[in-house]
DNA sequence: TCCTTGGATAGATGTTCGTCAAAGCAGCAG
DNA sequence: CTGCTGCTTTGACGAACATCTATCCAAGGA
């Protein structure tokens, strides 16, 4: 819970970010700070119909049914994704707002040098 | 050390992403999955002249030097940033086709929805 | 030469994180 | 109601991490 996410989305490289918006925006690389979240992010986002079900998901990793509910339950609270049951299979999305932001960060600046 | 990053370009979201690849990202997303991290590398990014001294970092935070020291070592590490000492000082300045790199991987895929 | 200052390294400690096994809950089919 | 399958929650444990103090190296000024 709790993502305003409202304040920041000028690039990393504009101004200084303030203690604040580098807390709010940690939160979310941390979310991406792994590679099967980075995976299970990817898979759903790329997958048919913009969603996917975590049996699908399941399958595409040598790890138990817990783990992979763990790290949708992080990328949830993180608002990168939502998860909705549908009769007996629950479907993942992703926010593609809250990817877009990211990646806005990230643009480096373009007021750089000349040094 | 270890940093090709030759590999990935395309979009989360416009093809699941290779384990490796994952595993590539994750250590990138880690460096930022910090707010200290990522307030150093926006005051280096954001600084006159494209580089800033460790002195002038130390300074913004309420941390130890060696904590710092610390943090920018890990930045490092990631290929985010570089030092180099000239006389007494040691500055930082990034690595924008890093940055640029990460930004492009969270853009949204545009194949989306229609659902 | 010695001392001071900027910065990095080493080691120690408390916390966070990724993983699993076990148990729980929600839907669906007999 | 009973049982089965899909997914989540809980609790535990080892590994990774952020921070500190103490120490060390490098450059410059007496």
């Amino acid at each position: 819970m709790s993502n305003q996410l409202s304040a920041c989305c000028s690039p990393l490289a504009r101004e200084p970010l303030t203690e604040p918006q580098a807390v709010e925006l940690s939160r979310l690389f941390k979310a991406l700070a792994d590679p099967v979240r980075l995976r299970l992010l990817s898979l759903i986002a790329s997958h048919t119909g913009g969603e996917a079900c975590v049996c699908d998901l399941t399958d595409a990793f040598d790890l138990t049914g817990p783990t992979i509910s763990h790290h949708l339950k992080v990328l949830r609270e993180s608002g990168l994704i939502t998860g909705e049951r549908r009769g007996t299979w629950v479907y993942y999305r992703v926010h593609p707002e809250v990817l877009a932001r990211l990646s806005a960060v990230l643009v480096p600046g373009d007021a750089v040098v000349t040094s």
